[in-house]
DNA sequence: TCAACACTTGATATAGCATCTCACTACATG
DNA sequence: CATGTAGTGAGATGCTATATCAAGTGTTGA
């Protein structure tokens, strides 16, 4: 089923509503994003898009990530990559052998993060969860 | 064995355990990080000690990353930072105003982790996690 | 003990990701 | 459709980290 593509919010629409203005550069990143699957990394679309400079590519992302359309995370070695935000708050897994983002909204994860406000000192304002994985494409490719 | 009175191990002895040997620069180095009860950066402890060179600092923590007995996390922004391990697998939080570390193993995450394996599809190799907090001496100093 | 060899090191260059600078461009509004 | 300003691109710069490589230094074995 398609569902992912209707429930993608529209990127440009996003920007827009926070004031942004619609440029020829923008939309190109945008366009680019929203034909985009899996995880990407910003060179990668810097890339895909030689007539957009990189300090752009890079101001697009960081815009979209305020608006929350976007997230960054990490691979298991550190390195950045993004991905479209499919669902409002949720965690990652990323397969190490193909780079494939997935998102899940456990129930579970939220009353963990409940359960550990109480064992940690302090008050939580933030975190970060990521699972790394070998994609079941990627297991059937190792089996076969 | 090379356990500590206290519950750090020697660092030192763990290196020597991987057949790495006792130079001056890796003492000067891992004295530090013994003595700092925080996290740090790779680039303060290049700071704290002048006659080492850069890159020595970088390849000793990565021995003792390699070796697990420091961590290697991220603050808020993204800006990596390194921790000695006191406990087997755990967790850690981070202040985001003094940049203290914590750690904990609450047996909540493990039972998550268990738990989020069958809802994720393929087969889980690694996580990340962490949290930010306010600790509560910063909470203090603020509302005092 | 000591020489030989392999492990280590430091200075420097380089890599990867990202941001800054700043003159120029082009969008949206009056 | 002129104007003010947000936005842009080229290139410099910053930051974390690794690669290179000649020179230095632990350890081993005779």
């Amino acid at each position: 089923m398609n569902v992912s593509l209707n429930s993608r919010p529209n990127l440009m629409a996003v920007l827009e509503d926070q004031g942004y203005r619609t440029t020829a550069p923008r939309r190109a990143i945008i366009d680019l994003l929203e034909r985009k699957e899996e995880g990407f990394t910003a060179e990668e679309i810097s890339e895909e898009l030689p007539t957009v400079g990189r300090a752009t590519v890079y101001r697009t992302i960081k815009l979209l990530l305020k608006a929350g359309v976007i997230c960054k995370l990490s691979m298991m070695d550190g390195a950045p990559m993004y991905s479209l935000s499919r669902i409002e708050h949720h965690h990652h897994t990323v397969c190490i052998r193909c780079g494939n983002v997935g998102e899940f909204r456990a129930a579970t994860v939220e009353r963990l993060l409940r359960a550990i406000g109480g064992d940690i000192p302090g008050e939580i304002v933030g975190h970060r969860m990521e699972f790394y994985v070998t994609c079941d494409r990627c297991l059937d490719s190792v089996s076969v």
